[in-house]
This record gives C-alpha cells, sequence and structure tokens, in this order.
DNA sequence: CTGTTAGCGCCTTCAC
DNA sequence: GTGAAGGCGCTAACAG
C-alpha cells in the first residue's frame, strides 16, 4: 500500500508541490478558492504529509527525547504527566527511553534520540555528569536536565530542593524530641546526599551515623532491611526517629516494624521523603516531604519548548520548593 | 553546529557516499581495510547518520508508536516497563501519546504517529472500534491492541482475560456466604463489561443489582462514593460482599468503610481487580485479581515486532491469564 | 498568488 | 570492491 504523496495531491488539484505546501504549513500567499481545492483533495485521500521528509527538508520534527532512568517507578508516571500535558498542547510529540541507570545505556540513549533528530531533549541522568550530559553539550541541542543539578552555567535544570526538604523534615524531628535519630539513605544519587545534608546540617546534635545502603530501592528491599536497623539501634529500648530517604522504602520498614511488634508513631517515628500516592493510604500513613514531579515535569517540558524557540538563550535553572506533610508516622 | 554528513565522512576518507553508506548497513561488500579506515573516521567525528534521511531513502525508522489512555495510572507504569523491555533489547525507541480517553484525541495521536512513520503502533484504545482503531487499519502500518479484544479476524491484540478474572472472584464470593453481593462498576470500559460480566455469570443468586458509577476512576471517587453505596446496601445490616471493578476505587472505600466504623472484612468484604501495588500495601491489604500487565505490554511488544519483521502474517490474539490473589479483605 | 528549481542526507541500483 | 546517479517527499528561495 503505497502512501500518497504531495505530489499526488498537486497532481489531483492541479497545482504544484509548492502551493500544497503551503496549504500544509497554513501559509496566507494561497488564494482562498485554490487553498479550498487543496485542502478537500488532502481530506478525500486524508494524506498525511510525510515528517522524514519534512524534517530532511529543514523543519524542526516537533519530536523531543525524554531519557528517564526507569519506568517502574511512581517518579516516572507523574513526570510523563507532566511533560505530555505540555508537550502535547503545543502539538508536539515525545519518545522516551530508559537507562537503567547505566551510563553506557544513557549515553546510548543520547544517540538514538539524536539520530532521530529530535527538536530538544528532556533528561533525569544517572548523574549531572555523565557521559551523556557531556554529549548533549557537544551536540548543540537544546536540552534541560530533572532531578538534577548542574554547576555548568549553560546547562538548564528543575530540580527539588532537596536540601531544603531535608531541613524541612529535620526541623520536624527536632519538634519530636527523641533520643535518637538514624538515617537511612537507601539509594546513591546526588538527591538523596542533598536530602541528607540538608537533614543533617539542621538536626540537633546527636543523631546516629548514617546508615548507608545501597541499592534499597523497593518496597521490599526496606522490608528486608529493618531488623538490622532495629537491631543495630536498639530501637526497643530508645525513643527513635527514622529518616528514610524514599517513600518506598520506609513503606517497606513500617510494615516489618509493626510486624515485629514495633509500634509506630510510639516507639519509632519514620519519616520518607517524596509523598508517593501510597503515603496516604498505606497502613500507617506516613509523614513526607513533597516534591511535585508532575510540576517537575511540567516545568522542565516548559523551559525545553522555549529554548527550542529561542525564546531565550539563557538556560533556566529552577528548584522546585519541597513541603512537608506531616501524618501519623510521626504524631506523638 | 552543522550536522556531519555522509559527504563529510566519505570526502574524510578518500570514498564514494556509497561506501560509507555500505559500512554503515554493515554490508560485507567493503574491503576489511577500507571499511576500518571508515570506520575510524566516523569515529573520530562521532559521526551519527540522520534517521530522516535513512527513513526518507526507504529504511525502517525502528521506531514504534505507543498510544495510552492517560499516564498517572498504575497501568501505564508496567505497561512501559514491559514495552520499554522489548524494545530497547531489539534496537527499537518508542514513542507515547496519550488519549485521555477521548476519540478524538486517540485519532490525533494515530495521525501524529503515521506522520512520523513509525514501523508499527501499540495502542489501548479507548474502544476497539474507535475511530483511531478504523484508521490503523485503513493505514496498513501493522499494530496491535493492548487491553482490548477485537471481533475483526485482521487485528491482533493482547488483553486479560476478564471475564474469567470475574469468575474466579465470583467463585471465591460465592465460598464466602454472604447476605447480599454489591457490585460497583466504576468505569465504562469493555474490560470492566467483562470483568461484571464473568462475575455475574458465576455468582450465585441473591447479588444485588450492579451499581454503575461512570467515571469513578480514583482513589478519591471510591472515598466519595462509599457511604451512598453503604446506604443503598444497607451494608450495617446485611452482610456484604462488595466488587469493586478497579483496585484504586477499592481502597478508597475501604478507607471511607473504616471511618464510618464498617469492619472489613467483618461486617462487608472488599475485592477489586488489577491487584496493583498499593493492594498490597493498603491499610486493609485487598483481595484483587491479578494481570500482568508488564507482560501484557511485553507480549504486545514481541507481537508487534514480529509483525513488522513479517515473520508472519497471520494476527496475533492472546488472552493473559488472570489470578486471584486472597487477601486480608475478604478473609474471613 | 503560483510555479520552478534546488537541495536536505541517505540508500540503492547500475555500471565499472 | 567501489563510484556515479537517481530518487525518497518535502520545503524554501527565486522567479514570474
Amino acid at each position: 500500500m503505497k502512501h500518497i504523496t504531495i505530489a499526488d495531491i498537486a497532481r489531483e488539484a492541479g497545482v504544484s508541490k509548492a502551493t500544497v505546501s503551503r496549504v500544509l504549513s497554513k501559509s496566507n500567499l494561497v488564494s482562498e478558492k485554490t487553498a479550498n481545492r487543496i485542502s478537500s483533495v488532502i481530506e478525500k485521500y486524508s494524506y498525511i504529509p510525510n515528517v522524514l521528509a519534512q524534517g530532511l527538508a529543514g523543519k524542526p520534527t516537533r519530536n523531543i527525547g525524554v531519557i528517564v532512568d526507569e519506568f517502574p517507578n511512581n517518579f516516572y508516571i507523574d513526570l510523563a504527566d507532566g511533560i505530555d500535558k505540555v508537550v502535547s498542547a503545543n502539538n508536539y510529540t515525545f519518545q522516551v527511553m530508559s537507562s537503567q541507570w547505566e551510563p553506557e545505556r544513557e549515553l546510548e540513549g543520547v544517540h538514538s534520540m539524536l539520530k532521530s533528530r529530535v527538536d530538544g531533549l528532556l533528561i533525569t541522568p544517572v548523574s549531572c555528569d555523565s557521559p551523556a550530559v557531556l554529549e548533549l553539550k557537544k551536540s548543540g541541542i537544546p536540552f534541560v536536565l530533572i532531578n538534577s543539578k548542574s554547576e555548568d552555567p549553560d546547562v538548564s535544570y528543575v530540580c527539588c530542593d532537596n536540601y531544603k526538604g531535608g531541613a524541612l523534615l529535620a526541623e520536624h524531628v527536632n519538634s519530636l524530641g527523641h533520643e535518637q535519630v538514624i538515617i537511612v539513605s537507601v539509594f546513591d544519587h546526588e538527591t538523596v546526599r542533598d536530602r541528607i545534608r540538608g537533614f543533617e546540617d539542621t538536626l540537633r546534635a546527636g543523631a546516629l551515623p548514617v546508615i548507608r545502603y545501597a541499592n534499597a530501592k523497593t518496597y521490599n528491599d526496606g522490608y528486608e532491611l529493618a531488623p538490622t536497623v532495629a537491631e543495630y539501634g536498639s530501637i526497643t529500648e530508645k525513643k527513635t526517629s527514622l529518616f528514610v530517604t524514599n517513600d518506598y522504602v520506609a513503606i517497606g520498614f513500617i510494615t516489618r516494624f509493626l510486624e515485629m511488634g514495633i509500634s509506630i508513631p510510639r516507639q519509632a517515628a519514620v519519616a520518607g521523603f517524596d509523598d508517593i500516592r501510597l503515603s496516604s493510604i498505606c497502613r500507617v500513613p506516613l509523614t513526607s516531604v513533597s516534591q511535585s514531579v508532575c510540576e517537575m515535569g511540567r516545568t522542565a517540558a516548559e523551559y525545553l519548548l522555549n529554548l527550542i524557540k529561542k525564546s531565550s538563550r539563557f538556560p533556566f535553572r529552577k528548584l522546585i520548593d519541597p513541603h512537608l506533610v506531616i501524618r501519623e508516622s510521626t504524631k506523638m
């Protein structure tokens, strides 16, 4: 089944390809009469111009690339939603890839996107100086980092103010007046480090050293880790505040604690970060720091479109303001 | 910043464009020596061929389109994950759009995808005979329906066996021996209708009429609707089984019931459908019918790639087998 | 207002 | 093995 082309339309309408092209791009240098005639032919054959050819001939593809770390986390849903809202409203499309947290895969993703001539790129980079980001800079294509900051004055980003989020939480924890504080760092990423820095800087003295636990990304990981932490911190003896740097994992902790007979928040107060949907619905609703991921997606997409339109040549940088949501898991 | 082209490489390597093109497509009609020379030039300039031009010249784009109803639901995450797995493993990319459940938007989506010359298309259609699906058939492009079935012998689909899922649940409910059964149909979609049919066909007599409630898609909708249903069904007087055709909404019901002092499952047993992550973690873990959405995505993508490769000209049809997960919300 | 003429970057015969 | 030439479908000057 052969695709019909602009030439077919032109022939049928008895005009030149150029004229058809003009009505396609809504140029008003065409008499209304011929424009109508052409339009009806286009209708008749339900002709759809070939974007590849258009792109090759110099028009922007109106397609942007999105590279995320992985799909199956709550972050991506909201992000996609936010991006979709502005992208589709502006008649752009987007294609997605996942890096699976692997820098090489991320780089491949960038190459693949570049190959297909996206007009711009949104990326939640594995790290702010991963090869992919460097490659993007070299390429000269507009791009915006999401959930990552950059020292480089030329790169745009949208990120939650994780430092502040950590600080907010620490203030709350301070007010709880517990005998000890345990921090579980579940994942090694710049955003997580910021959360912890903000938390530690604001916390009154007396915190236990941070427990680092790489790759505790899931509910199950938290569930598994809970007994170790309980023992390490002698939670049954000292009133404890526990800060887990990620909600999903925090909920795993809570579930296990309850099973172990540790009462939340009486014996141990637990707080998370991200304020995912689950957090308000789970067994003991979780105190958490909320960052609007959907807004992040929206903002980043808007920035990117601006960069593409060259409405501004300056990079955009935005720290989204987090806020604290106090729920039962820390209510004394 | 000008893109370097095949001509640049050819010149630099002292060969013709054709030869470069040959090494690009790994043709073995090139002497190893020149091939190596060309490769190193390609390396040196980190040259990336222009997919638009390649596509225009007749090569497949290796890009497939995915149209989903909306992003912010649990379905999409797992679907994207499944699709990504097979698509990226086969060196394809994909672009996504959301229909927002609007048939016109869905149709636009198809057009947009067609315009950008995707090699094939995956879609969770608003309905199996929406204009978008018709258009797809007309276009002749390979496509697979997800979460929808079709009578049409020419169209491929991957769908959960929702009828069976409903039946499984009904058997369980039968064993509970309640005084009444209430069905809340939260959403008007063919899959939901199948669930209910399966449920009703298998249920022993004595069920209350189905309560239809369009657009109850969210947790909050369930939360709001709960009192009405409780009153309508005199839940406080009769031991009741409640089947809500969607987990997220079911959890909203449960939360509100608990607040109203209705004990789950003693006074009312509640079951859902989908087995989303939340269901095992929420306050009263929810009995639900599990369909592996990730598998659905994977299977659909595999089918599509087969169709694209023309390994088979026959449409594929697959009903994914659901299974029942019994949790506290119905444990007597 | 409309048609003509060049490309855009690549692939694919067809010769050599 | 390799090069030359034509064409994929469209847009963007440049003429009328």
